[in-house]
RNA sequence: ACUCGGGUGGUGGAACUGGUAGACACGCAGGACUUAAAAUCCUGUUCGCAGUAAUGCGAGUGACGGUUCAAUUCCGUUCCCGAGUACCA
């Protein structure tokens, strides 16, 4: 009997969705374990060979896991709103959801060929309604809390509204806010939501006629089609997440993630420790005139992280994007400043750092040391970040690079203040310096001064402490229409929230998705959605008013939530997904808990991560969930980059010369054929389709029939008869003829080889170009290990005969290390394992069937189709799913004598065979004894002799 | 520029806390079976030198240096590749 594995994985395949076996309950005795993959996004092109890496390694996994005795919980689901279905129905007119719909199918029917171990009545689609709704639901939540600085955590909105009731603030009293308007009230209120709303900046494109995201945005042009963009102010929402940011931060630590992963997020939310100093401004005028700025009582404020160094101030820089760049230009300066606001602004982001140039302007007004009273001039400069700190710098030349560099372009006198540390040719930011001409800070070592200079700000009230973040607040509106609608009205310039009963806000059909006016999304061209008239209960917002209700004219907010809204939650749906009430109910979530581990590419370290981790917390506040970190670990996997293949064209010609030919000599018969003089000729090089090139070698045969037959004439001009084609790793995509589809593989080496194979190839974390040739070894072994159980001609010759100590050892060997290499998620060296167990036995001529039904159970995870297969012929009858993992019996391995290898200073020289039990005197005495130790040491008495950890000895003269 | 990874045969990669570097697989070479092919099996395969040979000697994990009886592994310097961030004061 062959192995013909696509009957039998057909086979099994319809009996696991027959029989269910991968239902999860939420209830069970055994512990659970919560394994996940991140959701794809269900484009059209299907699946590649990259994509189901990370999800061989979490089916794998998952098995595992089961077979250890948990209850495995395994999802999988779509992440179904995106750019790409809306591209393609502007293009075609196709309603997304229809294209969303096919490309699911697609995806399920290619993930369901690998036999991957999902229950699919869990899964979830962030574009169904019944799963926005609590997307929605949830934003509500985030609108409807603010962060509370004391507590550090989220609370429900009414907490403040009763504070501002019953104390008021800092700002205003009980009775200001009880006069309040309610738009007043809604405003203040608004600047403490979690999600929020407010004018921000958004790239717009004029010609587009729409709001661009960051990434369509390349080199200051549009990605599609090229028009300018430019910056524009519109409302937006916003997620206040860096409210968060120093309990993301605190998070990281209890969480198992990559070191690299760590230090991303670490960099990406920036945290700084600082002070802000005060700085007394004049204005001084050519005649003589100068007036100190009142209008503020801290008419300029700078951030620096590094306070002892104010002594060494020796100008002030502000964004040319202050408010206060207006109030402090001198009237003769004012022409020019003007005009250096305007450059600044003409430049994009793009411009800013394709040309680093050294730019600034003087405003007149001088700044006054508060230390020693001395006056240094305040600059504008675009080095200088509106967004970033105060947007005011103190600029010590001295110490900072950039500040050096814009005092030698601008003639700039620099004080030093680090003595020698300072040569004049650079700025050195050393902390270990000792402090000179710094008043007070003199003979200081700078790190020392630190704290000492804030104190002496905060003693004098010129300066306080000041942590600050890089991390922005997250922008969460999008101009566009797949996503999820805002359940939000507008009235007055108020945002009226929905009602839970109404939800879900369900996304409304639209003629066109092209984008609305005035830079708003598809959905404000429906007029009759956007319009509505509401009840509004209008004493939500002024308990003073009298309570009614009455009819409201609104408007619906026509932006849509961006692609991360709903991933940043998804893994709690998972555990109740067809919950009809809640989100998820508290006992599923507090039973599946964490997730335990999560597996994905790094190119979310600062996306979906940071925000899923976010919710979380909020979620965690608000008392829904019970823990405030969603996944425990993470496991990166690598990239699969695809291996282009290339062949050259004799430019204008048909003809296609084998790369080491080319400017070689040319035969009578060859130039004869293709008409060519000699081969010094140019060549362009052409992508051509990998899967009809063997290795290198080009089938010709094939290429004949590539691109409907566009090369059936082509002549070639070989090497060894053969065309060998170029080689070049870059990303797997269907233009570059590099992609590689699973089905095909699947399809002629079965799915179990497959997984196998992509374990097989390094390890998960790894990045590495796919190449198919291996597989075939992979393949080998799966057919190798058939013929224990089946002969091709004789059928079955797997037995019940006992089996020999050494088969167990060779066993017991291998669960040993498959539970090893299975625990550290190192896949690649457990399929080795099993290559060498089955070589072994293979060897051994051991068909026993107390042998191989163990090994069958520790192949499982990695090769399901077969070791069920195997697993039934063995006469069992349940799924081997639920079969019982072998225990390892470490007795079996024990060994009464053991060859130790002899070194004499580390060098190899011989064997020496010892028993187990032997002591250190005796290792001795016996290696002395050794005709080749004694060669080697020539009459003189070792050093020492090293027993190493059971393993080897080294004898050191 | 900064931060984090990583450099091991012809190739993908092993070597878990320092302990016989190159497991396993691909490729390649040779052989067996076969009329032939496929399939399968066996042998060899880091490099250099010596030998008919079994084998022996030496070098070897990007480069240089250090710690150690012993370094792919730890430390320092340097080069190269990949990823992320980018004027963050």
């Amino acid at each position: 009997m062959e192995y013909k594995f696509n009957e039998i994985e057909q086979k099994w395949q319809e009996q696991w969705k027959k029989g269910k076996v991968y239902k999860v309950y939420n209830d069970s005795p055994k512990p659970k374990y919560y394994v996940l993959d991140m959701f794809p996004y269900p484009s059209g092109a299907g699946l590649h060979v990259g994509h189901p890496l990370g999800y061989i390694a979490s089916d794998i996994f998952s098995r595992y896991k089961r077979l250890k005795g948990f209850n495995v919980l395994h999802p999988m689901g779509f992440d179904s709103f995106g750019l790409p279905a809306e591209q393609y129905a502007l293009e075609t007119g196709q309603h997304p959801a229809t294209t969303t719909e096919k490309n699911i199918a697609t995806f399920k029917a290619q993930l369901d060929k690998i036999g991957f171990c999902y229950d699919w009545e869990r899964e979830v689609r962030t574009s169904d309604p019944q799963y926005y709704k609590w997307t929605q639901w949830i934003f509500l939540k985030l609108y409807n809390s603010y962060f509370c600085n004391t507590q550090q955590k989220a609370r429900p909105i009414e907490d403040l509204i009763t504070k501002y009731e019953t104390q008021g603030n800092k700002n205003f009293t009980r009775e200001q806010w009880n006069a309040f308007t309610k738009k007043e009230q809604e405003d203040v209120l608004m600047n403490r939501r979690l999600a929020f709303s407010k004018y921000g900046e958004v790239n717009w494109c004029e010609a587009l006629g729409t709001v661009l995201a960051n990434d369509e945005v390349v080199n200051g042009v549009s990605e599609r089609g090229g028009h300018p963009v430019v910056k524009k102010k519109m409302r937006q929402w916003y997620l206040r997440i860096t409210a968060y940011a120093d309990r993301l931060l605190a998070g990281l630590e209890t969480v198992d993630f990559s070191d690299s992963m760590k230090e991303m997020q670490r960099n990406w939310i920036g945290k700084s420790e600082g002070a802000e100093v005060t700085f007394k401004v004049v204005k001084r005028e050519s005649s003589g005139v100068s007036t100190e700025l009142t209008t503020h009582h801290s008419p300029l404020t700078v951030y620096t992280t590094r306070p002892e160094t104010i002594f060494g101030v020796d100008f002030v820089v502000v964004a040319p994007e202050h408010d206060l760049v207006n109030e402090i230009k001198s009237a003769e300066q004012a022409a020019a400043v003007d005009e250096y606001v305007a450059y600044v602004k003409s430049r994009s982001d793009v411009d800013r750092m394709a040309e680093k140039k050294i730019t600034g302007c003087f405003t007149g007004a001088y700044a006054i040391n508060p230390f020693d009273g001395k006056e240094i001039p305040v600059w504008i400069s675009e080095y200088v970040l509106a967004g970033y700190g105060t947007g005011a710098i103190m600029a010590v030349p001295c110490g900072d690079e950039r500040d050096f560099k814009f005092a030698q372009h601008f003639n700039i006198a620099i004080t030093n203040i680090i003595g020698s540390h300072y040569t004049g040719e650079e700025a050195n930011p050393t902390k270990e310096a000792i402090l000179e001409n710094s008043g007070f800070l003199n003979s200081l070592l700078m790190k020392d001064a630190i704290g000492i200079a804030v104190n002496k700000m905060e003693e004098l009230g010129i300066g306080k402490r000041k942590v600050n973040y890089r991390m922005r607040d997250a922008g969460f509106s999008r101009q566009r229409y797949w996503g999820e609608p805002f359940p939000i009205v507008w009235s007055d310039g108020i945002a009226i929230p929905l009602d839970a009963e109404e939800l879900p806000l369900e996304l409304p059909h639209v003629d066109t998705y092209g984008p609305g006016p005035e830079g708003e999304g598809p959905l404000a061209n429906i007029k009759d959605w956007v319009d509505v008239g509401r009840n509004t209960p209008c004493g939500v917002f002024n308990t003073n008013t009298p309570q009614g209700v009455i009819l409201q004219k609104g408007r619906r907010e026509t932006s849509t939530m961006p692609g991360y809204a709903g991933s940043s939650w998804y893994f709690l749906r998972y555990m109740d997904p067809n919950n009809a009430n809640e989100f998820c109910d508290r006992k599923a979530s507090d039973y599946w808990n964490q997730v335990d581990l999560y597996i994905g590419g790094t190119e979310h370290a600062v996306g979906h991560l940071l925000y899923s981790r976010m919710w979380t917390k909020v979620l965690f506040d608000l008392g829904l969930i019970g823990y405030d970190e969603p996944f425990k670990k993470l496991l990166n996997q690598g990239m699969i980059q695809g291996s282009s293949r290339f062949v050259y064209r004799v430019r204008g010609r048909n003809i296609f010369i084998s790369p080491n030919r080319i400017n070689g000599s040319i035969t009578e018969e060859e130039s004869q054929r293709t008409g060519l003089v000699d081969l010094k000729v140019e060549v362009d090089p052409m992508h051509v389709d990998v899967n009809i090139v063997d290795g290198v070698e080009l089938k010709i045969a094939e290429f004949k029939k590539f691109k409907n037959g566009e090369y059936a004439n082509a002549e070639f001009i070989l090497e060894d008869d053969k065309y060998f084609c170029g080689v070049e790793t870059e990303k797997m995509s269907k233009s570059k003829y590099n992609t590689v589809n699973p089905d095909e593989l699947c399809e002629k080496y079965g799915a179990d080889t497959f997984r196998m194979y992509e374990m097989f190839l390094g390890p998960v974390e790894a990045s590495k170009p796919w190449d198919t040739k291996g597989i075939e070894g992979v393949h080998r072994f799966l057919r190798k290990l058939w013929r224990l159980f089946n002969d091709d001609l004789k059928g079955k010759v797997w037995n019940e005969e006992k089996a020999t100590d050494a088969e167990l050892k060779v066993l017991h060997r291998t669960i040993k290390k498959i539970e090893e290499d299975t625990g550290r998620f190192s896949f690649n060296t457990a399929v080795s394992t099993f290559m060498i167990c089955v070589n072994e036995l293979a060897d051994m001529k051991c068909n026993k069937k107390e042998v191989l039904e163990k090994l069958l159970i520790l192949l499982t995870p990695y090769a399901p189709h077969i070791a069920e297969e195997l697993w039934s012929q063995l006469g069992n009858s349940g799924s081997i799913l639920d079969a019982e993992y072998p225990e390892f019996n470490a007795a079996l391995l024990v060994e009464s004598s053991k060859e130790y290898p002899v070194s004499i200073n580390g060098k190899l020289r011989t064997n020496l065979t010892l028993a187990l039990d032997i002591d250190q005197k005796e290792v001795e005495e016996l290696v002395l004894q050794n005709e080749i130790v004694q060669k080697w040491l020539e009459g003189n008495a070792p050093k020492k002799i090293i027993f190493v950890k059971n393993k080897m000895i080294n004898v050191v003269l």
